[in-house]
RNA sequence: GGCCCCAUCGUCUAGCCCGGUCUAGGACACCUCCCUUUCACGGAGGUAACAGGGGUUCGAAUCCCCUUGGGGUCACCA
């Protein structure tokens, strides 16, 4: 048994072609068989060399590795893939495509067009405007051989076009059922661009029977496809491999999940803040690339710019690739158990599982009909209840990991204990890798920088007078910080002692009263982790500094 | 629009193939309360679905038909 993956190297995977992958792993992983890994680049204008190479890097972060196909050196050194049938790039099979289209051309399956991409389009068009579905009418087929070889020799551009017989095409899929496309739904297709590659359609095929694919799974829009395949097996006197489509998985809204979502929500966050010229200080955007991007929804803007983009403008882009899910800090087993359940789940009310239960448990019966809505929410709530159950020391390394990848200036600012303290205080309120880096801006702002919120819950915490006369956040901070400054172990239990005393004897023990003015102080917000692990990470002289400039800053 | 597919809480789904055990189960979200030095977590409850209409049957979420709704596809893209 044998299953493929077969991107086409246009950016980085997408969650709905690793799920697709991840299905495709299992499936043959778990009976024993071989998973496949193939780049369908026969679109010169839409691949590039740089492209194929990023998603290897996803599949193999996920724990999805291929036993054939492009190699690729994982970061645990090992190699992944290689093996007998390939290259594993369609462009550096040419002549394997063009062997056997010239085969099809001697039978009199297959025949030269030289029509136009211009008359096509019109034909298109007029039936369009006629109400009727569009048909290649089989003009090239009306020229005789000879004028079809005078063509040939005055280097007229043609197309080939795959024969396609007349009679209703039956289609048998593991998902779907049986199902039969009505004579004449199918027509003759190109199986060879003007650039003399060959299509999708027959690269498949023929990549197909060639390294032995046994099992197709891939996204339900192939589902039509399939009758093309399925007259070009028979053409080419091939063995036909089984098919199983899989739901789709789009946005919550129903709408196709795309790389365009991300210059979506960015060119809706220009138009919120009517900006009318690209912010400062990002590379490679430009006024003309700016406006050009603006102007035209079909422009998309490269991620680094887009990512860049966003910080400026203070929006999250959606995640769409696994990329994405990786820097939002999600745990690559999560992602894979989320992605499983969409389109797939294993009964029994089972839904947390690994990799291995994938492998053990997927198979083609319980697979749903139906497209599913990719729902974040959700997988923010697994990811926090993994991020929960990691023992401490895998979430310190995992965490550190993610910031020496993302947020270098917290590891450079914190001393490998500070960090530690921020680490320990950050696990259990953590949902994602990222939360520690996003929430405690205040760790990695100088003393001087510091800026306090203008918001109501700041303003309560050390301005508001409470209605029953005791004093200010402020009048509280004021008292608290020559015991603070008192403190001469540094840690939190020694600064508890002490604000703890004052709270007892002006608080009735009240904590919150006092502890959320110091929140205020020193972070600038009223959001942080625990006061007392805040103040220790922060350090005596810069709680004292912060202080004072909060006194000051709120004085006025 | 033609063709094809599909249809259980807001969402992901269990149940459907092999009708009764379903006053339809779980999870996320949501609401209420509790815990609490912020946030988050956690705990206890709760609201919430078989698209509609016809059949078949003693009995239908489960089988059949129609309607409606949704999705896919109709490229020299994959």
């Amino acid at each position: 048994m044998v299953t493929r993956f077969a991107p086409s190297p246009s950016g980085h995977l997408h969650v709905g072609g690793a799920r697709t992958a991840l299905f495709c792993w299992a499936f043959a992983k778990g009976r024993g068989g071989k998973f496949l890994l193939r780049i369908e680049d026969t679109d010169q204008k839409r691949s590039s060399d740089a492209a194929s190479v990023g998603f290897l890097k996803d599949l193999e972060w996920l724990g999805i590795r291929w036993d054939e196909g492009p190699e690729y050196k994982a970061p645990d050194g090992s190699t992944v893939g290689g093996g007998p049938h390939g290259p594993y790039f369609q462009s550096e099979r040419l002549d394997l495509y063009n062997r056997e289209i010239e085969r099809l051309i001697a039978a009199g399956k297959a025949y030269y067009a030289f029509d136009t991409a211009e008359e096509l389009d019109a034909k298109r068009k007029a039936a369009q405007a006629a109400k009727q579905p569009y048909r290649y009418d089989r003009a090239a087929l009306a020229l005789s051989k000879d004028e079809v070889e005078a063509k040939r020799k005055a280097g007229v551009p043609a197309v080939v076009r795959c024969k396609v017989p007349a009679g209703p095409i039956t289609i048998q899929d593991e998902i779907l059922g049986t199902v039969t496309l009505p004579d004449g739904e199918v027509d003759d297709f190109v199986i060879r661009k003007v650039d003399g590659f060959p299509t999708y359609h027959f690269a498949v095929v023929v990549d197909d029977e060639f390294m032995q694919v046994t099992h197709v799974l891939r996204a339900q829009e192939h589902f039509t496809n399939t009758a093309k395949h399925m007259v070009l097996q028979d053409h080419l006197g091939y063995r036909r491999p089984t098919y199983g489509h899989l739901p789709i998985i789009t946005n919550p809204d129903g709408s196709k999940m795309s790389k365009r979502d991300k210059d979506k929500t960015l060119r809706a966050a220009v138009q919120a803040k009517g900006l009318t010229a690209p912010p400062a200080g990002i590379a490679n955007l430009d006024v003309a690339a700016w406006t050009k991007w603006l102007g035209d929804k079909n422009v998309q803007l490269d991620i680094e710019v887009a990512n860049a983009l966003a910080a400026a403008l203070d929006v999250a882009l959606p995640e769409i690739n696994v990329d994405d899910f990786k820097r939002s800090g999600y745990l690559p087993g999560v992602l894979s158990n989320f992605l499983a359940l969409n389109g797939w789940s294993p009964g029994e009310n089972r839904e947390k599982f690994d990799l291995a239960f994938i492998r053990e448990h997927f198979n083609l019966d319980r697979v749903q009909k139906t497209p599913a809505k990719f729902d974040r929410v959700k997988l923010l709530a697994f990811n926090c209840d993994a991020i929960t159950a990691l023992p401490r020391e895998d979430y310190v390394r995992l965490v550190r990991a993610h910031g020496e990848r993302y947020y270098p200036e917290f590891l450079t600012k914190l001393t490998p204990d500070q960090f530690r303290m921020l680490a320990d205080a950050s696990h259990e309120r953590s949902k994602t890798l990222d939360d520690l880096y996003r929430s405690n801006r205040w760790v990695v702002v100088t003393d001087e920088a510091l800026v306090w919120e203008d918001s109501k819950n700041v303003k309560k915490a050390v301005v508001d007078k409470s209605a029953d006369g005791s004093p200010s956040g402020l009048e509280r901070l004021r008292a608290v910080r020559p015991l603070l400054e008192g403190v001469t172990d540094w840690t939190a239990s020694s600064i508890e002692a002490a604000v703890k005393t004052y709270a007892d004897a002006h608080c009735e023990g009240n904590l919150g009263k006092v502890a959320q003015p110091l929140r205020v102080g020193v972070t600038g917000g009223t959001v942080s982790p625990p006061i007392f692990d805040t103040l220790a990470i922060l350090g005596k002289a810069s709680t004292l500094r912060r202080l004072d400039r909060c006194l000051e800053h709120f004085a006025r």
